[in-house]
This record gives structure tokens, sequence and C-alpha cells, in this order.
DNA sequence: TGCCGTCTGTGAGGAATCTCACGAAAAGCG
DNA sequence: CGCTTTTCGTGAGATTCCTCACAGACGGCA
């Protein structure tokens, strides 16, 4: 479980704790691997405890009674979720699942609490991770109230650039992989309506669709269109998220 | 200004604090009383503080750029908004405005920080208002995602009768007159569709309608309709919610 | 109590979006 | 590398929902 260690020693959760505490920890926690596609926990499940991605990512979802599945977020290697379980322990009403292979770490509830108690200043870091991801909601919320799915494909891309975008040839390359299914599920719509969107955004040079890799060509003109500030991309200046092609953007070589 | 120390003596955040110090706090503290439908605070403004609200209730919203208003949340007297502001004092991206006559105390951020100093254990009340309200959006999101207006009326009505319901003749009564246009504003749609499900629904006889006051006659049959569980009502059990003619729910009168 | 502004009810017409259906392309797998 | 599974592209038709327009009702205020 030397792996599990240096996990949490990563996450930033847990970055005030001492090595020794980590390791108690690390002793009364849980490490899972999963394939793709594995349910984590179903709603109706007593919450238990925070859990920790290591590697992978993961899914927060939510059914409809028609069984069209509506994707709340997406939790990132390094990232934590299910943290609400620290405030009150009544059962969950969406579920999770793996979106890709990951390794799981389970923190049960009781030792996180023992933890807090010798180092309360977790309870700030906490309430930060609560209240930013209450923040992204209701962003989220804003960007579909009254939003046309037009809009609402614009808004998913620039809040994928903000969260995986690295700067690459002409424009912002998105680190991460979705079929038009998942965006669907996260922005309320079907596959077939996205499929169409992005195909008018690549006619109009807007972006940039190969092998399901997602290049913004024009970060800048999208976020105009939504009446959005441009927002800031690992990497990379203003200057470099506009599609100008009489000064083109330097070349960075990346490997999928 | 001994009103306003009364207020912040029933504030549920403050109920750890001796008088002494929310009499300090209060010195601090600017009370504005506003008519309705005035604006607390703009957006790309920063946040400098949490607000209180005396008496009156508060529409925290957003506008988009064809001038529809979304309703993100109403903040009734008793509680607090913009709680965010103490995570990072970056601007906001909503904006307030009173729903009603209101009185609002405005409490610095920098008074509330030397507070929580004295008392840590405000911190704890302060991440479960915020992990609350956080539920709360994640699952207006869902009731939104790929429902249909019907669908989301309805999801808003249960929602009305969690918070401010009340068992009244053959039915709950909601104890809050919300215009059709404010309805529609807090689920995404528009004046007119609300008016017609509305009237759809009075015609299935399961809610009433009289003079901007909603009585749900059968609760039990709207929440199977969009599978949700029986919310709790005040003053109720789960037997009085549903529309039984013979077992009539006893009467008690109410002065709206 | 009478007036004025806001709110509610209703319908026609059109736009956006979903549904369904099918074939092609791509990706993962042994 | 061939096969199977998943994903993508596209169109016709149905449906929901929005827009616009207007009349009547209500409700707060003088």
């Amino acid at each position: 479980m030397a792996e599990c260690f240096w996990y949490m020693k990563n996450c930033n959760l847990l970055d005030q704790v001492a090595s020794e505490d980590i390791a108690w920890l690390e002793r009364r926690s849980r490490m899972r691997k999963l394939k793709r596609g594995e349910p984590i926990y179903l709603p109706s499940q007593s919450a238990d405890g925070v859990i920790l991605v290591a590697s992978g990512r993961v899914k927060i979802c939510h059914s409809t009674p028609e069984g069209k599945q509506a994707i709340i977020d997406f939790v990132d290697a390094g990232e934590v979720f299910g943290e609400l379980a620290l405030l009150d322990s009544q059962q969950r009403d969406e579920y999770a699942e793996t979106a890709e292979k990951t390794t799981l770490i389970m923190i049960p509830k009781r030792e996180l609490q023992a933890l807090v108690r010798k180092y309360p200043r977790i309870v700030i870091s906490v309430t930060k991770l609560i209240g930013f991801r209450r923040q992204k909601i209701e962003r989220r919320l804003r960007n579909l109230l009254f939003r046309s799915n037009r809009e609402r494909v614009i808004h998913l891309l620039i809040e994928l650039a903000e969260k995986y975008g690295e700067v690459s040839e002409g424009g912002v390359l998105l680190k991460i992989r979705l079929s038009h299914q998942e965006m669907a599920s996260v922005i309320g719509s079907t596959r077939e309506t996205v499929t169409v969107i992005l195909g008018q955004l690549q006619a109009e040079n807007l972006v940039t669709i190969a092998r399901r890799q997602i290049v913004i060509n024009d970060l800048a003109q999208l976020a105009k269109e939504v009446n959005e500030p441009l927002p800031a991309v690992e990497g990379s200046t203003s200057q470099s998220l506009r599609a100008d092609p009489a000064k083109p953007v330097p070349v960075r070589p990346l490997k999928p």
C-alpha cells in the first residue's frame, strides 16, 4: 500500500498532515481498483466516508425516471468526492461511477474526524472545497437556465478549457476525452444535438475535432458569444487564445 | 439599533456567541431598509461581507445576455447570504435584490473573521450552511436537467412545500406568494408556460390557486409523478398529505 | 371606493429540440 | 489484424416550448 500513502501525500486536503498521521490514516483506509464504468456507490446508500481518486476519473451522476443519465460533475485524480458525508451522514441521492480505469482510496468518516481533531485547519480546507464546488454548480445552473443548446455546448467547452485546456497548435487542446453522449448528459441535451452543434462549431472554424480530441481554435470568440470573460488556460496569455492566422501560436507537440 | 441586536441573536449562525460579542458585532454592522425590488449588490461588485436578512425576503439572481432573469435562490428572514465571501473575496457573478420590503444587516467580513478567531466553532456552522446550500443547488440542477416544464413546476412546488408548506384545509398551503413570472425565473421557463401548467394541475385537482395562494391538494400524487419521496411538511404526518376525501384534514384557518 | 399598474389567462404560429431510424466510422480486444 | 462494440453523422417527423399579442382580473394605493 506504499502507493496509497503517496497518493494521500499528494492530496491537497491532507498537505498539512504529518507523514506519520497519513500513514495511520492509510492503514485505516481501503484501496479499490475499478474498471471503466463500474459503480462506486449507489443512491440511497449511506455515506460512509470520503473517497480520494488516486488515478483515473469519476463521474457523479443522477438518473431520471426515464433512464436518462445526468452527469453532475467529474472528479479527477488527486481530488476527493463524497465530502458532504462529513456534514451529516444522511444518505446520498446521486450515484458515482468510474469514467475510466480508476483507483480509489476510501477514507472512513470516523478516522477523518479524528484527524480533524488533531488538525483543525482541515476544516477550513474542507469548507473551501465545498464552497468552490458550490460556486461551480451555481455557475452550471446559470449556464443552463434559459440557454439554448448551442450556448450550453459553448459554456461546456469553456469550462473544459479552464480545467483541461492546454495551449497547443493554433488553439487550446482539451486533455479529456468525452463522448457526445457524455457531453449531452452534462448539459441536459441529446447525443444527436451535441453532434450537430459540434459539427456547426467546426464548420465555423471555432473548434477542431479529430479522433475524440477537441481543440478550441478561438476561445475568445466562443467566450464572447456567450458573454463570458476569457478564461485562463494553462500556459498561455490571452494573446495565444485568439485565433490569429497572422501570428501563429508556437507549436507544442503532445502525446494523447 | 436594538432591533438589529435582536435579529442577530436569532441568527442560528451566531447562537454560540456571547451577547457582549454580538453587541460588538452589531456596532460594526450596518442596517439597511429596502423596498421591494431594490438591488442589494450587483455582479462584478467586490464581496465585502455577509448579509443577514432581518425581515422580508431576498432573491439571488442572474441575468442572461438577452435580459432574462434567472432566480438562483430565495433567502428568507433569519437567514444569511453572501457567505461565500468568507472564503475568498473575489467578486460575485450574481446579483441580489429584495423580493419584498426587506431589512438587511450587513456584517463586514473583517469583523466576522475576528469573531471566528474567538469562536472557532462558527467555522463548522458556516461549513454546514454552505454544504446544505450546495446540496440544494445540486438538487435543483438534477431537477432541471432532462425535465419537462411540467416536471419542473412540480419539483418547484415540492420544494416550496418543504420550505413554506403548512398543513391547511385539505392540503398544504404555501406561505409564500410568487408570481408566475418568478416561478418561471426559478425553473428556466416562461410566464405563459407556468400559467398553463398551473392551470392544468388545478384542473386535475392536484393544486388549488386562489388570490395568489397556492394550496397543494395532493402532494403525494405530485411527488409520485416525479419519483420524489414524500417530503416532510411542517405540522403533518404523511397521512395528512394525502388527499383522501373520506378522511378530511382538520381545518386550520390562516391569515395571509 | 375608484383608478392604475401588475398579474393572469388564452390562442395562433413558429422555432428549437427530441425521437427514431439507419449506416458509417472508429476504437477496443483477443 | 479481423472482429465486436461503441461512437458518430444525418435526416424526417413529431412535439414541446417559446414568442407575440391582447383582454380581463386582481390588488394596492390614494
